[in-house]
DNA sequence: GTCTATAGTCTGATAGAC
DNA sequence: GTCTATCAGACTATAGAC
């Protein structure tokens, strides 16, 4: 058998350098990640990721060519993992269900240290994420798969039928930016997986004891 | 009759100056509760404010002493009005209803453009609020009040009892705060309302059909 | 290291309250 | 007419993107 490396366009093997590459741009997508979760858009510092990566400041430029790109890019794959964890769901499962389970998935990313995913911490990276056409590309891609499940779950009696289908994908996401989640999180796992539970049913069921 | 005006120490009569002073400090809070409300804490200048008052900087600091100091003034202003509005509402209604019209008012102040009561849009500003003593007394007092409804609440049967007050106050508090009120607005003041309308209904009664 | 943005200060000139 | 608050804006210092 002939080595895979030798002529043919299949399998390009990877430099150790490029593949280098690709893991710190990974990490440098976590560390973003994390920092801009823990303290906002404005409040992380270029230097902050440098030091949280490990690297001299001047590399985080190889990778992204601009602070808002590299918080642009952590969107991106915010949403990319959002779709992915839908798609997941088992497809005979009610679309009600399954709106549960995405609100769920969501949450506990944000527990475990993730960013939310409506840019409301900063209006300077709001801005710039909706002049992003690759974060709009994606967003309106997640919406629409989102707006599918809601259309099921409407046909299925699952949904009010007094709130539109827009009223419902945007409270949707609001729901998943809830603070109330930071305000009540305390650490422990137990308390907070009944947190979230009790948020997936308040954003369905409401405070109220039902009509 | 002699003139009020005498010699007497009552009605102290405000100079000219002094009642200018007053109406100043009143309209540099009001430009910064636009500013901060269409920009954002950082993306707001201290000059954006001077020239949105029409007065000199240097003039801003003869008020507040500070940046913060100033945005912690609106923040504390709001609080205030909170109070008022829900102080003003008639004692014979019950509870869940006064926690619908809170909701209500807190809603359409945004719509008129109002500072959200969560200053969730800014790391910087949050730090700064919760190490201000007057902010969260006054917080503190309007969160007091609002437990008492939700306990006056929960009494006659108007709220779920398998959530805590904690829980209900934060949500109420997040529901304040909805990004969903921005991205629906529209402009036109009854379709405003009727967005109004449905972000009460579903924070008391879900979005889903009823249990 | 460079460069921009901006919080906060200071000053001499000026209008207008007293 | 005197006095003082305010004005315009130059200036300093600092932070942070790049």
């Amino acid at each position: 058998m002939p080595t895979a490396s030798a002529s043919l366009p299949v399998a390009p093997r990877k430099s150790f350098r490029e593949t280098q590459f690709v893991v710190r741009a990974e990490a440098i997508l976590n560390a973003t990640n994390h920092l801009l979760a823990s303290k906002g858009y404005e409040e992380m510092a270029m230097d902050d990721i440098a030091a949280e990566v490990g690297i001299a400041k001047g590399s985080l430029y190889k990778h992204f060519e601009s602070k808002e790109a590299l918080a642009a890019a952590v969107m991106v794959r915010l949403l990319d993992r959002t779709r992915d964890a839908l798609e997941a769901l088992p497809a005979e499962q009610p679309a009600i269900e399954r709106l549960r389970e995405l609100l769920r998935w969501t949450l506990r990313e944000r527990l475990a240290g993730g960013v939310p995913h409506l840019p409301s911490t900063s209006r300077a990276l709001r801005d710039s994420l909706m002049a992003n056409r690759h974060y709009i590309d994606q967003l309106m891609s997640l919406s629409e798969r989102i707006g599918t499940l809601i259309k099921q779950a409407r046909a299925d009696g699952a949904l009010r039928a007094d709130l539109s289908d827009e009223f419902i994908l945007y409270s949707f996401y609001a729901r998943s930016c809830d603070p109330t989640l930071d305000y009540l999180k305390s650490g422990d796992s137990a308390a907070d997986s009944a947190v979230v539970e009790q948020m997936i049913s308040s954003c369905f069921d409401g405070l109220g004891p039902g009509r």
